[in-house]
DNA sequence: CTCTTGAAATGACAAATGTCATTTTTCACT
DNA sequence: AGTGAAAAATGACATTTGTCATTTCAAGAG
């Protein structure tokens, strides 16, 4: 089998290859330390495996892999994580990356690399019950990027969990007129019609 | 390491036994029939790795799985699945179940269950792709159950678009009082207030 | 044919909602 | 203290929404 290993720091990469390399059918044909790198060297060997860290300094991993995936659809890559950097486990996982565990995890690379060699897909376990919260928290649209306050965006919130107007006017302590006001240039900047509208879209942007 | 098979079919049990034990570090214990007998095996046993079929006939292998998982939290259990059974999919993750994958797919299955005995969970990579969007399909509520019929759903999946009850009586070819009263009786069947809570609930149940 | 049943409609009403122009309050800044 | 700009409130208004009692209509059962 035969790997190419990616990461910013030499000692990672260099120890994983001894330990892999200890295993005789397998064999690391060059490490690279980011992602520019990895996309060079993808193209020069066309692995296996690529076996890449996610988070480096130059290019990151998700995008060297996109690059990747995009020329070589069927690349298998593995991705390694310091701590679980949970926002990218989705990113990885929508990217099509076969895989995501831990650097520490020496035992269990091997394993995962052969299952990875054979079409499966490779998860610590940890990520795997993180996976349906993560999934419903990304997504998530940028308000803030729309020009909207944090109060009005205090109001969407509470209307898209069914409040009224009088309701949401004394959980913040403010006029039920105001709240009607804000929830208008609300709707204004979001260019929708009503409350209904908005927890609508509330729930289908995130 | 030490293995259990469930399947209800026999001759799949035992020519995963026979391809299984071609490899020396594996044995396989015993093998079982359905849910029940994974239960009582399992206990028997405490084997490393518990394979077993998702639908068989006396017990589900999810309900067998969690009670197994309920007794031995640490138990790992691989699914095996003849083709995607898509429904069973988020259970079997939410379970704590180590993995899902393919029958078929016999070479995939030792690397599997060596990254399984290491703590990784292994899915089919056709499974991954289909995560994001089944998990969102699944915890559908059953509005059926709460006696909602299907005109009242149809109206329930507009309200849930944002349209208003005009633009729903247009579509559905009803009168915009009709509308109203069918609203009103889905409100008072669901216990909420408003066509925002319907919406909102509609959302939060899927 | 009459009776029953359920779907669809009507009309009347109170309450909530959204819009808009205008005013009051608050608070930072000089 | 005085000024300007947000933030919050007010009041008036049209519209939408939800509730309820009642009526109409069609189809199937007897």
């Amino acid at each position: 089998m035969n790997l190419i290993i990616i990461d910013d720091d030499n000692l990672v990469s260099l120890s994983l290859k001894t330990i892999l390399e200890a295993n005789e059918d397998i064999q690391v044909l060059e490490i690279g330390r980011n992602g520019l790198e990895a996309v060079a060297l993808y193209d020069k060997h066309q692995p296996d495996v690529l076996l890449m860290d996610i988070r480096m300094d130059t290019m990151t991993g998700l995008d060297a892999g996109r690059q990747i995936l995009a020329k070589y659809p069927a690349a298998k890559i593995l991705f390694l994580t310091t701590f679980s950097d949970d926002e990218y486990i989705i990113q990885a996982l929508h990217m099509g990356a076969k895989g995501y565990i831990l650097k520490q995890d020496f035992e269990s690379l091997l394993p995962a690399l052969h299952a990875v060699m054979n079409g499966q897909s490779v998860f610590g376990s940890e990520i795997v019950t993180k996976l349906p919260t993560l999934i419903a928290h990304a997504n998530q649209f940028d308000y803030l990027a729309k020009g909207i306050s944090e109060k009005e965006l205090d109001i969407i919130e509470l209307i898209a969990k069914g409040f009224s107007n009088k309701e949401i006017s004394e959980k913040l302590f403010l006029g039920e007129g105001t709240v009607r006001n804000y929830l208008s240039t609300i709707l204004e900047k979001l260019e929708l019609r009503d409350r209904t509208q908005l927890a609508v879209f509330y729930y289908q942007n995130r």
